[in-house]
DNA sequence: GGGTTAGTTGACAGAGTGGTCAACAATCAC
DNA sequence: GTGATTGTTGACCACTCTGTCAACTAACCC
């Protein structure tokens, strides 16, 4: 049926990558055509608008990440443990892309939903769609560990909500600083904040 | 010599809110301006650029807000109400932006940095000054508490920036979710954070 | 008044923007 | 092969973008 593309997923890679870095007003369509290597009448073939292909573009990320996630939140891993790596693989992330480009470039979702939220609906309701899901992991976990026993008992809603906010915060610090290793004792922080043990605010 | 002019004055204004409200990339010279009632040559008689103009609009925006924080954090009042205080005028301020434009509009230090980290370093050290002066006020409430044995001891810089990434993140949440309630509790978050008695996580 | 300084104006430039379109090419089913 | 479908291409449109500039005007000092 018709001739097979890759050009799509290119596009979608080509966007993520150059709106992370930079920001989604400062990301043209002629430049993601040019990384993408897809010539623009085959952008506007693919997706209606560059907003469009933005929401594409989170949606897939996600879907790409979701094994990971899922692995680090696997229940065959104690609960404290998996808040721990979460933790732990963000702050490799940032320090990874820190020596690719000499800038922390914080987190693609919390970066779209800051600049866009009050511009954009659908990319709004996209990056809101993917922190809830975040927040459901940890959530997960959260509630895990009260059952384990391991930290008091809490809410597990509320208690997943600040945890995310802590990792939030810390990541755009770090941006800001231009300094990934704000994220070092990100793990610690969300185990103080859930009122584990062993986990003190003094860093 | 010469005339005078509050042209100055009134582009920072119209760049601060405009920018506020929506974004860097998103608003033009030309809009700013219109706002302004000033013509584009006068705007750029006062400024090189519509990056230097948002430079300056935030260090004005903050000398202008001064007064109110060194009120808000006085030596005269204890030191947890302090920033419970910041914590409810941060929540009163976004739920009267979300009444005046329809949408919770998030911190404008935080948006800054968010959007332009990566792409504008006079702006990323602009944000990263404030966000420290703000990050001072913080530590100097924690300390506080800490002397008036308030709190257990505890470092106040670190516990500061964990203060404040919590502010950060809920607020970026308020804006993703477009909710300025999800401000309401962020007193007691802090409070509980840094280990004040009366303060569950549980929401 | 004259001179100087400070500020204003509007037209203009040059590049870049998101988005369109009609003709063209590759692949599949038959 | 033929025809339908899917994807590609590059020119093109109408705007908008930041930034420039020379002529002009208002206010002050003397």
């Amino acid at each position: 049926m018709g001739r097979t593309s890759d050009a799509r997923e290119k596009l979608l890679a080509a966007a993520l990558n150059l709106i992370w870095s930079s920001s989604y007003g400062a990301v043209g369509v002629d430049q993601i055509c040019e990384v993408a290597g897809v010539k623009k009448g085959s952008f506007y073939y693919f997706f209606a608008s560059k907003s469009e292909l933005a929401v594409a573009a989170y949606e897939a990320y996600w879907q790409a990440k979701l094994p990971d996630m899922e692995a680090l939140f696997s229940s065959d891993i104690p609960p404290l443990q998996r808040l721990e790596s979460f933790c732990r693989v963000g702050y490799e992330a940032q320090r990874q892309k820190f020596e690719e480009f000499g800038f922390v470039v914080g987190c693609p979702y919390a970066n779209a939903g800051s600049e866009l939220a009050t511009l954009d609906p659908r990319i709004r309701v996209k990056t809101q769609e993917i922190m809830e899901r975040v927040m459901g992991f940890i959530e997960s976990a959260v509630h895990d560990a009260v059952q384990a026993g391991d930290i008091p008992p809490l809410n597990p809603k509320s208690a997943a909500r600040q945890v995310y906010s802590v990792i939030l915060g810390d990541l755009l610090r770090a941006k800001v600083e231009n300094n990934p290793e704000v994220l070092a004792d990100l793990g610690t922080t969300v185990l103080h904040l859930i009122g584990a043990p062993n986990a003190c605010v003094t860093g």
